[in-house]
DNA sequence: AATGAATGAGGATTCATTCAT
DNA sequence: GATGAATGAATCCTCATTCAT
C-alpha cells in the first residue's frame, strides 16, 4: 500500500536500521538485505531510496554527526561561562543521545569507513575541527595559550573514552565517562589559577 | 623451489603482509588472496598455514600488540623514577615500531574486530589492562588517590590520539603525539606538587 | 524477463534438474552451477530458492519418494484381495515413475546421503518402514505368521532389483524386474496353500 | 626410518584406511589426506604408492572382493549338497568379513563409484556373474528350469539386505540377514519338493 | 511506490596432485 | 623411501545491484 509521502519515513527508517545493524554486527559487513528488512521493506527499496549501500552508511553517519551536534549546540547555548561551555562539550558528548553501544559501535565504524571513503573522511574531519574549535574557544580565556593543545587532548580522550566503551562489555556510564575528561579540564585549570 | 622449515618464514611473511594490506585497504575487508600474493605466495597456502583468515588476522593482532609490548617494557627497564615511568609508557606508544600509518590504521580496525571476535576482543583487553596497570603504578606515589582516574584518562587519550592519527593525512609525528598526551600528565604532576 | 510466481515453476525446475543431474553424473558430486544450468539459470537463484546444495538434494528425494508413494497408493487402490495387493506394492515399485536409469540412480545416491544426512536418513526410513508396512498387511492373511520375514524379504529383493539395475547397461526392463520379485512372492504363496 | 620391503605393508594400511575412512564419512568423499593420517603417512607417499585417488578406491574394491570371494570360495568347499552349496554362498555373505558397518558402507559406495568408473562397473560385475553362476549351478539340481530366476532373486535380495543394513542404525546381525535370504531359498525348495 | 526475480562478480576454503629435498 | 612445500582448479555461497511488473 503505497501512500504518498513516505519517503522521509522510509529514509528515516533506514537510517535507523542501518546503525542497528552495524552496532548489531559491530563492523560494517551487514547487507542491504538485513538493514532493509529491519526497516520493513525490500532491498530494492533501499537501494531506490540510497541508491547504494556507501550512500547508507553516509547518511547514517551525517544522522549520527548532526544529532551530537544539536546536542553540543544545545550545551552550549545553556552556558553562562568559559568553564561552563568547556563542560558542556565535554557533557553533550556522553549524553544518551550519542553515548549509547548501538551508537558508539557505528561512531567507531564509521572512524574505519572513513579509512576508504573520502566523504565519510570529510565528514569526520568536519565533526572534529568543530568539537576541537569549540573547545579551543571555551579555554582561551581560562589556559590561555595551552587553549589548542589542551583542546586537542581534550578531543583526543573523548574519542579514547568512546573506543573503550565500544570495547567494554560492562555498561556505557555517560556521567562516569564525562567525570573522567573533566578530570583533565579540572587539572589544566586548577594549573592555571 | 620447496624448502624446509619455510613455517616460521612464511608465516611471517602473512603477518606483516596481513597488517601492510589491512593498513593500505583501511578496512578488514582484504582477502586472503591479496594478503598472500603480498606475501609471495598462493592463497591455498596462507589457509594451509594458518586455516582461515579469521586466524591470520589474530596473529597479526598478537604480533602488532606484542611488538607494542615489548617497546613499553623495553622503555620502562630504562626509567629511574614514577616520573619516568609514566613517561616511558606514553612515549614507546608513539614510538614508530606502532606509531606507523599503516600499524595505525590495522589498529583501528583491530578495535572493530574485537566487536565481533571474542578472542579479538580479549587480545585488546588484555593490553588495555596491562596498559592502566603500568600507567597506575607509576602514578600511584606522584598523584596518590588520582592515580586510577589519570592512569585511564592517558589511556584513554593514547587510543584517542590513534584514532585522530587514523583520521588525518598529515605524518604521524609520534613526538608531537606523545607531547600531546604528555601534556595531560604534567598537568596533574603540577598540580599535585 | 522476471514474472510473478516463478517460485513453484524454479523449484520444480531445480529439482528435476538435481535428479537428472545425479543421474548422469552416478554421484552426489554435482555442482550447483551444473544443477542450475541445467534448470536454465544461475546458481545464484538456486541458492535462492533452496538455501543450499544440501536442501536441494532432500528437496529431489522428497520428490522421488512421493513420486514412488503415489503410485502405490494407486496400485494399492485397484486391488480387490490381499494378493493383488501384494502384486500391487511390487509392480508399482517397477513402474517407469520410477524405475527409470535417472531415478534409479539418484535413488542409489540418496541412500548414500543417508549414511551422512541424518534428514535423508528419516526420509529413507519412511519410505521403508510404510513399504514392509503395505506388504505385511497384505501377507498377514496369505501367508500368515511368515508376513514379516516375507515382507522384509520382498521389500530387499526390491532395493536389490535397483542397485542390480543402476550396475547394469541394460535397459531397465520394469516388467522384468517385477516379475523376478513376484516369484518369490508365488513361491511363499503356492507353499502356503 | 625408510625401510625395505615396506610397499606391501603400505599399501595394505593405505587399503584398510580407505574403507575405514570411507566407512566412517558414509561417502567416497573422502580426502586423500585423511586416508594417508589414518595409515599413518603422509598424502605424498599415497600418492606415491597408488598413483591417484581412484586408484586407491579401485584397490579397496579388489580387496573387499576378493576377501569376499574368498569367503564363498572356503564355504562352498565345505558343502556337501547342492542344497548346503546354496545355503553356504547365503551365509558366507554374511559373515564378518564383509558384513560389517564399516564393509557394508565401503561396499554401497563403491555401486556408486562403478556409475562413473568404468574399472569398478566391471569388478563389481564379474562379483555379480560369479555369485548368480555359483547360485545357479547349485540351484539347477534342486529347481531345475527355475535355477536362473531363483538365483537372481536371491542375488537381488542379498545385495538388498546390504542395502538396508548400510542404513538401519540397528547393530548389523549377521544371522539374522543371512536367515533372511535363506527363507526365500526354502520357499522355492519346499515348493521344488 | 514497491517488490520478487535474477545475476555477475567475488571470496573463503578445500583438495588432489606435484616436486625438491 | 618419505615428506613438507606449494598451487591451480574448483565449489559453495553471498551480496550489491538491476529490472520488469
Amino acid at each position: 500500500m503505497p501512500k504518498l509521502g513516505m519517503e522521509p519515513i522510509r529514509r528515516a527508517s533506514l537510517i535507523k536500521a542501518t546503525i542497528s545493524e552495524i552496532g548489531a554486527a559491530g563492523s560494517l559487513e551487514v547487507t542491504v538485505s538485513r538493514i532493509a528488512k529491519r526497516a520493513g521493506m525490500s532491498s530494492a527499496l533501499a537501494h531506490h531510496y540510497f541508491g547504494s549501500k556507501e550512500a547508507m552508511f553516509l547518511a547514517a553517519m551525517r544522522h549520527v554527526l548532526s544529532l551530537y551536534s544539536a546536542e553540543v549546540r544545545g550545551a552550549l547555548a545553556a552556558a553562562r561561562s568559559p568553564g561552563e561551555r568547556a563542560q558542556a562539550v565535554i557533557r553533550a558528548s556522553f549524553t544518551p543521545t550519542s553515548f549509547r553501544r548501538e551508537v558508539v559501535a557505528a561512531w567507531l565504524n564509521f572512524y574505519v569507513l572513513a579509512q576508504s571513503q573520502e566523504q565519510a573522511r570529510r565528514l569526520l574531519t568536519v565533526y572534529q575541527r568543530r568539537l576541537t574549535s569549540n573547545l579551543r574557544h571555551a579555554l582561551r580565556p581560562l589556559v590561555g595559550a595551552r587553549a589548542e593543545t589542551v583542546a586537542l587532548g581534550i578531543a583526543a580522550m573523548i574519542d579514547g573514552v568512546y573506543l573503550h566503551a565500544a570495547l567494554g562489555s560492562g555498561s556505557t556510564d555517560g556521567a562516569a565517562a564525562a567525570a573522567q575528561v573533566e578530570a583533565y579540564l579540572d587539572a589544566e585549570l586548577e594549573r592555571a589559577k
